[in-house]
DNA sequence: CGTTAATCGAGACGGTACGTCCTGTCTTCGG
DNA sequence: CCGAAGACAGGACGTACCGTCTCGATTAACG
């Protein structure tokens, strides 16, 4: 007897080569921290520096837009897990990236990335699933900030949300302020709208 | 002899057209504004919309990098004057895009327009230069601030500058949040963070 | 011990199907009857059609080439046998297309494939080997109408085989003269060459 | 004053460059008098041979197929003139090909041609353009010698030209009678058409 | 009767060429 | 000298096949 339980549906004909997905996504890396711009990435630049034929790239992602993408999307690797004790260090916890370990590309890498997400419609969409989950624990911080009366009962969480990461996100993108350094930022900016700036 | 006195140092030639500077950045706003995307915006589909040569716009614009930026130069309009009065007015005031008067596109390029500045370290220093002006006048506003005793004595300027800017900046380029109206968007982001999130 | 008799050196593992053998031959046909060109005649469309991976046919022939080169062996049929009595009917049985019983697509067909001889030489020495007994039983009648006297002794054999061959594969090829009807053709080129033109 | 009378119809804009169509056709004669073969004959080849972008070539034609019919229109020059004293010598001169002068291309390039002709109806109706002027002056050439009584009363002109030209064609093609040298032929196939082959 | 081994279909692989589009420059003519 | 028009070399796009390779599943003959 070998097996009457249904295995997986495994799919006719030569699988993917994991090899080649791999060496694709590392090629996109490779080439945004060289070039720090993504004008200058091309699919057929991305294909022979991995070593690929053009056609093994356009089976697995319909363009440029969903490729970077998912390059971003193994870069940042997995959500961090608020610790759930105070909500000022959850919410720093949650504005820092965190990188796939051992990539020192992803700092190089992130700002070029911001600006793709808005060149059309179908971009911020798949910039918004990679970015929602994130999004969604951190406005279950603020709920539950507003329950433990850390925060006002009349917060609107939209609201912050967006006072929240649109400095973070515009500091990574546009580097307009030298002098903010980026690993403290994320507790700068949340002591800073905790607090207000009104003098008392 | 047609005129003794020594006029501007014309330079001889057929001088340019007025009518091909504006139908060039009409032409561009058009695009953009039916697009809703900066991928669909290429030099030869400007030309031809604007009914002018190739030749014409690059005699003028050293690429569509500097053209973006005049045609967005020209769409915001001049830089608003700060009453004076309150601190909180004047920063809602400069967080407000004044449009061109008459022209309804502002809206709908804002967002798309966003994504391009970072694109390249070239066209990030024209965007800053467009900026620049608004920027400082909301320093000076702030610096004011703390001496009136309005604000905090020990408040980091740069760090609020990007607490206000921040947030507008990226509601307008992502839309996130579809409850938070744009009008109204600057008001309520200077009152929370002038007020903060804690509470009291 | 099985067998005494020393067998058929037969290989072991599962013996290649006759089935796609013939699917394949039949697919190749039917291509190019459908769309009278060889330019529309990939082999991912051959195997499509037969229902067939493309490692089968490539297991099966070396390219386009020779799969072409045996498609056409097979819609031939054999070399007619010419009956002896008589020069000019040999030379016309041996002019003639026998097409292999109930196939029509051989008149449709024949037209595309001749161009497709000299595109290489590889494919031109197979195309030869095809043809070759054809041409050397036409050879022999030949030099047997010489010996017989029907035929001028001083003829040049190789020219005269051109002078046959020439004509009715040019028509079959280019089909450049309507009127000609293929069936009487070779008829009539045996007549007029025997014959000649000039008046007498 | 400058001009009253309408000058030539001048399209406006940048006229095309009449090196690049040089460089273009002769990129193609030279790549297949290297290759002897029409495959290896890529549009990217002849645009990197010629120094040209492929814009460039499919400005100007609509394919492989037209360039190829136009290369050989400029390799075979002008069709020639008989001169009409006998049916034989004007023959002769009309299935003699006169390549451009001073262009040793011809004779490498000639075979390799042909079987592209037939490989679909549009490169057939383009050959057909191509040569029919010199079929139609062997028609001329044969109807006249059927009133000068040089030849038979009831010729079939069509047939007599399948008859001449088949023979050529075909060794020009296939090369198959190494012993029948090329430059003779025409002279050898008129004669032997004109005499017949039967014994007298 | 289970092992062995070449076949089957399917389809992914690294490549090459296709024909289209856009870039930034140039070359023509007319104003 | 500027204007439109449009050709120029170059290069990326996304598609289609090439001929090869890897899968799991068949399908015989051998042991």
């Amino acid at each position: 007897m070998t097996s009457t339980v249904a295995g997986p549906p495994r799919s006719p004909g030569r699988p993917r080569s994991a090899r080649a997905d791999e060496a694709i996504i590392d090629a996109v890396l490779d080439l945004l921290a060289e070039g720090n711009t993504v004008e200058a990435l091309s699919i057929e630049a991305i294909a022979a520096r991995a070593g690929v034929g053009k056609a093994t790239i356009y089976r697995r992602w319909s363009g440029k837009e969903s490729l970077l993408a998912d390059a971003i999307r193994t870069l940042k690797g997995p959500t961090p897990e608020p610790a759930g004790e105070s909500v000022r260090e959850d919410l720093i916890t949650l504005l820092t990236v965190v990188a796939r370990k051992g990539d020192e590309r992803a700092l190089k890498i992130m700002p070029c990335i911001m600006p793709e997400v808005n060149r059309s419609p179908e971009q911020y969409r798949i910039w918004q699933e990679v970015i929602s989950p994130r999004r969604e624990k951190m406005r279950e911080v603020l709920r539950r900030g507003i329950r433990t009366g850390e925060l006002r009962a009349d917060l609107d969480v939209e609201l912050t949300l967006l006072l929240l990461t649109g400095p973070v996100v515009m500091q990574r993108t546009m580097r307009w302020h030298p002098g903010l350094d980026d690993t403290t930022l994320p507790a700068r900016v949340v002591d800073a709208v905790l607090a207000g700036i009104s003098a008392r």
